[in-house]
Parts: structure tokens; C-alpha cells; sequence
RNA sequence: GUAGGUGUAGCUCAACGGUGAGAGCGCUGGACUGUGGCUCCAGAGGUUGCGGGUUCAAAUCCCGUCAUCUACCCCA
């Protein structure tokens, strides 16, 4: 019988492998309570509704890459493909506009989309994500955006990037379109055809079409920034003012214009070249329309998400790289010769457990120098051997399995001395 | 949805259309009655992804299918 496997996209994670993937939850737990942030849990499905109303109709992401299905109640769900949706509605359905603002939360969990798996992207990912809802100042986008770069920098990256651009509002973004089209619909010949449908359902993503073309036609476009009304413009310059305060460095990139519909003022991006085709390491922006389209009351916010196996493949990169050491030597095995002496080890393995030390015996009956070879290879620090003589005097051969000396150690004394 | 690459031992990979499909690493045991790492020896482990076709003969060639990787679209 053929062997049932993971399905397409998804992987399994062994997080306390390179311990990578554990060190980076505990850096996001850290740098976000340090901020003021606190964990938010939503549910892994919604109604479908939350994510075509408040992603956008026209996505890709529900367009095509929504795992919806009907449940026995015959309700259209939905795994959550991204997890700024359902930040919001727990936001409106918990009446947390009534609570102090700006309410700041942060999550890290599974997202979900039916895409072709390749490098950078699986169809069960995990993101960590932060979002602060409840006010319009600049000075939160910036934190917003020093948070995704603590975290970064707390695990010891450096090369990467930060692309911000402004992507205006209801009342500035119509009119850009509307000159981007003009412009472009004088050569329509020169794009490709992904561009020409653009152009009539989403104008701004011409710019960050990847068809050289396109690019270098692209960068010849006016940017936004020319086209942003006096609000958008006046909140765009206190972010960058604020982030010089932050002492951060960030381009400004005329060609974010991020995949999600309910973007306003803000978009930026962080980008690093280890991750194949993809280089976006995590991104974000402002979302201050995004409440009221879900039916809510009108609520300024901003927030990102990252990618965590994103990250650990680029931080894995860089521990390669740095080669780093494997002296890590912990715990302790009990090596039995006998039936007798192995219900000794049992009780004392017992006990060292209970007293904290992580403590493990054999369970095939090897012998015992198979047994010396097993603990070496699991990266025990202590062996602790117990045969005929030692059961008869009382005590157990303690060797250090890095330097290798021995010692005597009465069994009463044991937990004692390893502890 | 589209395009290309790859499927042989647990892992990394060999094998011109022709003997019983091999190697290294790993695993298990031994050399060493009770002492790991080094060395040596032995053993276990395969439907060559699956199905069909061509052929005297297929891991090898052809078709299909599935899986996987990479890329496009787009995103984390």
C-alpha cells in the first residue's frame, strides 16, 4: 500500500531542530510585549464574506487562492489566507473601538492558499503579524515598521531591505489611475499582455509588473508621490520624518503597490535575495478603510505580516554560513547491564526527571557498548552506567562524556550531583 | 492554470538497451566478557514512483499518470 503523504504545499516543521523557527516566535513574542503588543488568536477559518469584502473581490487571493469550501451548515468557509481581516472584525465584534486606543496586537499562525508550491511559498505558511488599530498618526506606522525590523535584527539579520511607497486614498489614488491609464493606453503595444488587463482592473499594478518591458516603462511613470492629495502627502512625510527618528534606513520605492485591496497612505516591504524568485521577507501598510468596508466603524490602523519559514530559510543560510558549533551536550543516559539493574535506572530516571534534568535509558536491550554509542549520538552530557558491582556497592559510574573522566556516586547522591 | 527539470536503499547519488541494480553516508551487530568518538569486518534494507507500450531483452527508449523541484501569475 502506497504511503499517505503531506499534501502538496505543506511541510512538516521540526521546530526545535535548528531551533530557528523556536527562536524566531520568542524574538516576535518579545519585541512585540516590549512595544506594548499583545497576542491575538482568530480562528484558522471564517465565513468566506470576511476575506472576499475586506481582501478585495479582484484579488488573486480570492480570485483563486481560497481553500472555501461548505460546511454541514451549509456555510461558505474559508481558511484564512492572510490575517489582517480577521484582526479587524474580532476588532468590530468585540467592541474594542470602546477600549483605550490604539488597541496593538500581534498573532503568529498558519495561513492557507491554494497556490503552484515553489520556492518561498508552500500552501500552509506561517506568518507573524502585527497590527495597530485606532489611530492615524504616521509615528504608528513607523513603529509598525521598526518592529518587523527589531525582529529581523534581533535574530541577526542585516541584508535586507525596506521599500516604502505611499499608495494614496479614496480620494487621490482615482485620480493616479486615471493618468496612469492615460499615459499607458498611448502604449498599449509595448506591454505585455498581463499589463493590458491591468490596465483596466488594476492600473498600479503595472508598476510592479516583472516583465522587463513593463519595468523599464515602469520607472518612466510619474510616481505616486506626485499625484497624493495634501493629507496623504503631509501623513506620508511624517512617516519618513519619524523613521529618520527611528534612525532606520528605507528606499523609497515607487513600485510597491502590495496585492490587497484594502491598502491606503502607507505600503512597504521587506525584501532580502535568499528566497529564489520571491523577495519579499514580509510587508505591510495602512488599511484606514478597511473597518468601515467590513462594516464597522471607521477606524485608522495599520499593521504587516512576515513570513516565518521565509525567514528561517534565510536565517538557516546564515547559520550555515557561520558553521556554528554543536557542543550543546545536555542530560543524562543510564547505561544497565541486567534486569536489576535496569529497574534501579527506572527509579532514578524517574527522579532525575522530576528534579528537571532531562534523563533517558535504552529500550532495545543493547549492549553496552552499543548503549555508550547511542548516548554519544543523541548528545547526552553525562552517562551514568549500572552493572553487578555497582549494584552491589551502592552506586553508579558517572562519566562525563566530554572529557571522560569517571567517578563513584552513591545512588542517594545522584540526583544531587547532576542536578 | 502554464512551462521546464527530476523520480533507483533511510539520505546523497552511480549503472552503454544485455550477468543476480551498486557505492558512500546512515542503521544494526561484531572485532573490544563492562566503556562512546578513530579504524576494520559483517548484516539488514529495493515493486528502479505507478500504469501501459516497443523489444529476444527496459532502471535505461516511447506514451500516459502521479509526486516533487524550479519558474510564470501573485504573494509571506
Amino acid at each position: 500500500m502506497a504511503i499517505i503523504r503531506a499534501p502538496r504545499g505543506t511541510i512538516d516543521v521540526f521546530p526545535e531542530e535548528p531551533k530557528i523557527w523556536i527562536q524566531l516566535e520568542q524574538t516576535v513574542r518579545s519585541v512585540c510585549h516590549s512595544a506594548g503588543y499583545t497576542e491575538i488568536r482568530t480562528p484558522i477559518f471564517e465565513h468566506t464574506e470576511l476575506f472576499t469584502r475586506g481582501v478585495g473581490e479582484s484579488t488573486d487571493i480570492v480570485e483563486k487562492e481560497m481553500y472555501t469550501f461548505r460546511d454541514k451548515g451549509d456555510r461558505s468557509i474559508t481558511l484564512r489566507p492572510e490575517g489582517t481581516a480577521p484582526v479587524v472584525r474580532a476588532y468590530l465584534e468585540h467592541k474594542m473601538w470602546a477600549a483605550p486606543q490604539p488597541v496593538k496586537v500581534y498573532y503568529i499562525g498558519p495561513m492557507f492558499r491554494y497556490e503552484r508550491p515553489q520556492m518561498g511559498r508552500l500552501r500552509q505558511h506561517t506568518q507573524f503579524g502585527v497590527e495597530a488599530l485606532g489611530s492615524s498618526s504616521p509615528a504608528l506606522d513607523a513603529e509598525v515598521i521598526s518592529l518587523l525590523i527589531s525582529v529581523y535584527q534581533s535574530m541577526g539579520l542585516e541584508e535586507f531591505t525596506v521599500r516604502l511607497n505611499s499608495i494614496g486614498c479614496p480620494e487621490c489614488r482615482p485620480r493616479y489611475k486615471e493618468t496612469l491609464v492615460k499615459l499607458l493606453s498611448k502604449h498599449l503595444d509595448e506591454l505585455c499582455i498581463d499589463c493590458k488587463s491591468r490596465l483596466e482592473r488594476n492600473p498600479l499594478r503595472v508598476l510592479d509588473c516583472k516583465n522587463e518591458r513593463c519595468a523599464v516603462f515602469a520607472k518612466k511613470l510619474p510616481p505616486f508621490f506626485d499625484y497624493l492629495c495634501g493629507d496623504c502627502k503631509e501623513h506620508f512625510k511624517g512617516v519618513t520624518t519619524y523613521l529618520e527618528a527611528l534612525r532606520l534606513s528605507y528606499e523609497l520605492d515607487p513600485t510597491i503597490v502590495r496585492g490587497l485591496d484594502y491598502y491606503t497612505k502607507t505600503v512597504f516591504e521587506v525584501m532580502h535575495s535568499g528566497l529564489g524568485a520571491q523577495n519579499v521577507l514580509g510587508g505591510g501598510g495602512r488599511y484606514d478603510g478597511l473597518a468601515e468596508e467590513l462594516g464597522g466603524v471607521p477606524t485608522p490602523a495599520v499593521g504587516f505580516a512576515a513570513g516565518i519559514e521565509r525567514a528561517v530559510q534565510v536565517l538557516q543560510n546564515l547559520a550555515n554560513d557561520k558553521s556554528y558549533e554543536n557542543n550543546g551536550r545536555t542530560g543524562v543516559f543510564i547505561i544497565t547491564i541486567g534486569d536489576e539493574a535496569r529497574l534501579k535506572a527506572i527509579h532514578l530516571t524517574h527522579l532525575l526527571r522530576k528534579h528537571g534534568v532531562p534523563a533517558d535509558i535504552d529500550y532495545l536491550g543493547r549492549s553496552l557498548r552499543a548503549q555508550m554509542k547511542y548516548a554519544d549520538k543523541q548528545g547526552i552530557q553525562t552517562v551514568a552506567i549500572i552493572g553487578e558491582d555497582e549494584l552491589k556497592g551502592g552506586y553508579a559510574v558517572v562519566r562525563d562524556m566530554v572529557t571522560g573522566e569517571q567517578t563513584q556516586i552513591e545512588f542517594d547522591n545522584l540526583v544531587e550531583a547532576l542536578r
